[in-house]
DNA sequence: GCCCGAATTGCAGTCGGTGCAAGTTTGCAC
DNA sequence: GTGCAAACTTGCACCGACTGCAATTCGGGC
């Protein structure tokens, strides 16, 4: 995490000089810092270039727009080809979003699926999305950004959506696992629920400058939703 | 809405036997019964072959999967131009939902806006979820066979929520009208939980094979939802 | 230094989607 | 039914996203 958070730090802040030409210098240096002790060249090389794409398709896309920008430019600007850019992400909209596999396989997904830590359901989902908002794989600055783009882009958001839906599956099994087949909470409701509460949380903690963590919007929305069904 | 319901009985049953060729007599006759006394043939015609399309693309992708699926072989099995069909939709996924404008502009809406009909907001938000689940633009059986290939190709559900996302605009008309600017209900966990009981309730209307009506699981999906968030 | 596997790259090709400039068809008035 | 304007359809040329393949380069362990 703090490698991340370094890394953005250094390079991501803003676009520097480098507005023409490869950036290949810039994005090697911005990965100077790692933090597990010994990770190998080819890995910090890859990080690098993951997220000088990622800063790149910002940094365009702020300027011009989603349409506006095609993947040839950001590979020049980034200073790759055209095809490693899609060794790297599905499409264009993933590159602007920082999309990759979040890792839920954590302690804190064991300690949900075994019951606790609480014992109460709604408590512990909040820890669970709480922890989830906490750790982002691609660091709180660039995450933000991303959603900043993305609200201005319905496509995105979508895109977001969608991969959040992807995540669904993952969510179920954990569910399946703690509730087995308690039919007093549908998984369909729980899961979605789920999603929706870490939307809109993630939302307004964007709406508001991004200040604190989104984690601490999730409270208040999970009241809203109590408020609003209440008999 | 009967119109459509009748439309589509008659034309969307089976595959019929227009395996092949173009389907345009088919189509034509679909079309051929129409409610508002006098409709133009022109907006028949513009019916039929927007339901054509609709029933070539879904014959086709159950059958080959929605990515083996190319335009042009919905345009061959329609019986028009690859041009016109983005004449009618505006990708190819869209052609699947059968996705169109939802006609929210009724008195239902109006109703709602000013207060009515009971004036509790959640009874309300109730009755006009449940108004347009019922009145669905393209006539059920169609929307439902979309929603049956949308459960199996992810990237058609992100497509339908980002779709539903679009529409959140629209509700949030209606809704500030309605709530000046209360604070008791932020606008944001308002839109965003009845697109989620829409969305949930029609979800579980397929997975019980389509019975009844859509609307007829919200009642169910509200009290979950309470169930889960009660303190 | 040497070799293996991983990552990058160029290239050729498919498909989704759009703008434009003709045709055709429909609605309408006379 | 004739004629005209607006609405639709269609073919065509074109762009850009994305993929599979085969050649090449590069990092890491020996």
């Amino acid at each position: 995490m703090k490698i991340l958070d370094e890394g953005s730090a250094a390079s991501a802040a803003e676009p520097s000089g480098a507005q023409r030409g490869p950036a290949t210098a810039d994005a090697a240096e911005g990965a100077r810092a790692e933090g597990p002790a010994a990770v190998g060249l080819r890995e910090r090389k890859k990080r690098a270039r993951r997220e000088a794409l990622i800063d790149a398709t910002h940094r365009l896309v702020a300027r011009d727009g989603l349409d506006a920008v095609t993947v040839d430019a950001i590979c020049e600007e980034a200073g790759v080809s055209t095809r490693t850019f899609f060794n790297y992400f599905d499409s264009k909209d993933d590159a602007v979003l920082g999309h990759a596999p979040w890792p839920l396989t954590d302690e804190a997904a064991e300690t949900f699926a075994t019951g606790g830590p609480t014992g109460d359901l709604l408590a512990d989902l909040r820890v669970l999305v709480t922890h989830v908002l906490e750790t982002p794989p691609t660091g709180h600055d660039r995450m933000r950004r991303g959603f900043e783009l993305a609200a201005h882009e319905p496509r995105l958001l979508a895109k977001h959506i969608a991969w959040m839906e992807r995540s669904k599956g993952e969510l179920t099994a954990l569910l399946t696992r703690r509730l087995g087949d308690d039919p007093s909470h549908p998984l369909d409701v729980v899961t979605t629920l789920v999603l929706f509460v870490t939307h809109t949380a993630v939302m307004r903690w964007d709406a508001n400058g991004g200040e604190g963590d989104a984690a601490d919007q999730v409270d208040a929305v999970i009241a809203d939703i109590r408020a609003l069904v209440a008999p």
